[in-house]
DNA sequence: GAAAAGATCTTCT
DNA sequence: GAAGATCTTTTCC
């Protein structure tokens, strides 16, 4: 068992590196929004910084779900947080995304934010809200519509910068933020 | 531009 | 009853 998570925790880095340059596709009132993923941070049972650090609960009961399915959660009462599950089923694992560069669906985006440029993507509460994403699609599987995740080409490793994670207190210093080098819509350079 | 404060509510103790 | 994987606005340099 000590093996199995030592390798949980391990995935979930690669996963988070992994994700970096895909696309997120969503459908909302007959359009199509579309983002990039620029920078992500990884989270599992092993971490005390995670949801899932303290097993199941009503709240993370996504989480555990199978991966490649959506955790989304509320949080400081006004904002929601997109994450994606990798662990599966016996385990909680999710990379959170913080950071997405737009590519389809400005107009739509520029609206429900009330702001433009960067900021409309650029911080996990602040995606969310750009495209639309909440807790009715808690626990949906990425694969459907109308919200998708599409896997692109891995970027190389001198593209991606490793760091500590924002706006955590507990296993704060470990290095399991990633985002993609000198990309105007990461949430903080 | 940085720092501080206020908004606001679900979940868990 | 408190904490919290945040964002905006205001207030100061």
């Amino acid at each position: 068992m000590e093996n199995y998570w030592h390798w949980l925790d391990v995935l979930v880095k690669e996963a988070a590196k992994r994700l970096l340059g895909c696309e997120i596709v969503r459908v909302i009132d007959g359009q199509v929004l579309r983002g990039r993923i620029v920078e992500t941070e990884a989270y599992d049972q092993t971490d005390p910084a995670s949801h899932t650090y303290t097993g199941r609960s009503i709240r993370n009961e996504a989480a555990f779900r199978s991966a490649g399915y959506a955790y989304i959660y509320h949080i400081y009462g006004l904002h929601n947080c997109l994450n994606i599950v990798t662990g599966g089923e016996i385990a909680g694992a999710a990379v959170l995304i913080r950071a997405l560069e737009p590519l389809q669906g400005f107009e739509y985006m520029e609206e429900r934010r009330r702001q433009t440029g960067k900021n409309l993507t650029n911080g996990p509460g602040k995606l969310c809200q750009a495209f639309s994403i909440t807790r009715e699609l808690n626990g949906h599987d990425l694969l459907r519509p109308p919200l998708q995740l599409l896997q692109e080409p891995a970027l190389p490793s001198n593209e991606i910068v490793v760091t500590t994670r924002i706006g955590i207190t507990k296993a704060a210093d470990e290095l399991r933020r990633f985002y993609i080098k000198a990309n105007p819509y990461v949430s903080k350079l």
